[in-house]
DNA sequence: TATTGTTATACTCTATAACTATA
DNA sequence: TATAGTTATAGAGTATAACAATA
């Protein structure tokens, strides 16, 4: 039953995921939540649409996820200053916590784990990604890989 | 907005996912269901309650995904030759033909993936994953990581 | 006429709890 | 009493389609 490098990519980002989903735990963040979060973060106040389009989801979904965030206090819907069919999804002051802390334990974990790798290797594990990433964008026309990712630590 | 190891390492995943997905279109093969069929291909002939446990799913789950799987004709359920209370799932030869080249595309993908580093590289790359992959193991006390996982190439 | 966000509806994956048939 | 699988119910995430308000 020999690993491939993709299975073992597969159970590092299973193991990874597992970790973010305990930390959420008694809370009522979840992945498609954080993930609109993140996007927020990375871009500012943005709309619906751009959000939807951002993650590559239906709008329709992103209502839903901005009706829970909204209603715990992650975040509130603004009127757009030019749209007027349009509103602007923006952090209160605890999504603003939340996602700096989540940025923080996401940079130390990132890290811990490059700095469980022999020194030595670390250049060419550098190297080795890069070069899967360029191939797998390659493989498929993946539009835009979209954003960074709403990665986050756990603990 | 630096990236780091662990935004790239998810990116290759959601690449390769999406991958995935494209592949399934126009089945009825979800990766739910595909897992399920992952867990009888590498166990042979499997009790539900196997499978929910190798998934680390609840039973409950698997009942759902087997009758759909039975419907579509990838499966079967057939008496416990023991256990008058347990089902054996085992493959038709659909799913038998399926999972063959299912395990064929990934193989090839991963294969060509590699192909991509420099092969200066590789024995680093493989060197930096394995121990990325045990820090992180040890820091979620993860019961067990789940099998290989249900991974596949698209087209 | 096109776009933003919503209501309506549906499918999938997941969970817990209660139940049936067996161990 | 415990286990295998089911029915019942529920919460998430996702999708398409139709509609309102606005561009």
């Amino acid at each position: 039953m020999e690993q491939t490098i993709l299975d073992k990519l597969l159970m590092i980002v299973e193991l990874f995921q597992r970790d973010m989903a305990r930390a959420f735990e008694g809370t009522p963040l979840t992945q498609a939540r954080v993930a609109v979060l993140w996007i927020v973060q990375t871009r500012g106040p943005s709309t619906q649409q751009a959000i939807a389009q951002a993650l590559d989801v239906s709008p329709r979904n992103i209502s839903t996820l901005v009706d829970v965030l909204e209603g715990t206090g992650y975040v509130r819907r603004t009127a757009h200053p030019t749209d007027r069919r349009a509103v602007l999804v923006e952090f209160t002051p605890l999504a603003a916590g939340v996602m700096k802390k989540m940025q923080r334990d996401h940079t130390e974990l990132s890290d811990m784990l490059l700095g469980a790798v022999s020194s030595a290797d670390v250049p060419a594990l550098q190297r080795g990604i890069d070069a899967i990433i360029a191939k797998l964008a390659a493989l498929a026309p993946i539009a835009e890989a979209g954003e960074p990712g709403p990665a986050m630590a756990g603990s």
